[in-house]
DNA sequence: CCTGTTTTGTAGCATTGGCTACATTTTTTG
DNA sequence: CAAAAAATGTAGCCAATGCTACAAAACAGG
């Protein structure tokens, strides 16, 4: 008795929310690193470190896999520099993440609760997601 | 030099997305176990790989995680059964899965978008956000 | 009831993201 | 400039979630 067609697609849902799991940390690493660079003018290890609470040698490794995949550039002893990939994927990665914590604070979420949840929710939005809750925040923002 | 309070919060943050990651998996599988007795009358390995299109072998560890975790029963051989704890957490699981989609779908995201995103989103959805998604679904709903 | 198929289980490997302990390099500072 | 401190790197461990290959148990048909 193979798969129904019902089944398949349940996977297929499945599988697509892993895949995005995975790629929330590569996310989260270069908008970080995009930041740091804007705020501090450089990316370092140990900023990495204290950003995301982990120990520098998880910095270590997880850099090493962004280099693997082209979105950063690193030299032994220095600061960490991100690829035009990366850049364009931090950029798109902090649009989304404001659009969707602001869209939670229209919603009438709370402050804390909205940074928060938006740090889960943003990797699992798809593009028409994201349209509808932008004509949300434009019917019902500001007020 | 330490880590500001800035820091320190958005550390909290990023280490609460990665829990609830974790707790993903768990609550997919009790999900999936009580809707297949509700279906079926008896949860299978078979069944479950079947349903989240992965090998059975993933299926026996993962089981084997959630019976040390207290969350089902499963004899050599035998199909899974929830326990108290486990059936608890597939019914939360579930109530919480629904209303995030059917937010979605109130929101003006088509049906396949809207399961898709749910999948993902509802892991990550605190108790308040839920409940100013069901205060939207009441306000806007129907129509 | 035996034989073949299906289901379940075991062994062993890979990747990712955590960690500690220790080594080395860079930077700071007295 | 030399010593102390900070930053970076290496080695090796763990858990979770995937996989394939092979073994054994359970079930179905003839």
């Amino acid at each position: 008795m193979g798969a129904s067609e019902r089944d398949e697609e349940r996977a297929r849902r499945y599988k697509r929310t892993r895949r995005q799991n995975a790629l929330e940390v590569t996310e989260d690493y270069v908008e970080a690193v995009s930041d740091l660079i804007a705020e501090k003018g450089e990316a370092k290890v140990t900023d990495l470190a204290r950003h995301f609470g982990v120990a520098h040698v998880t910095v270590i490794r997880t850099v090493e896999r962004l280099q693997e995949q082209k979105l950063v550039t690193k030299a032994p002893y220095k600061s960490i520099k991100l690829t035009r990939e990366g850049a364009a994927m931090a950029n798109a990665s902090r649009e989304r993440h404001q659009l969707v914590q602001a869209f939670l604070l229209t919603l009438g979420v709370s402050e804390s609760r909205a940074k928060a949840d938006a740090e889960g929710i943003e990797h699992h939005v798809s593009g028409e997601t994201l349209e509808a809750m932008r004509r949300f925040i434009e019917t019902n923002g500001g007020g």
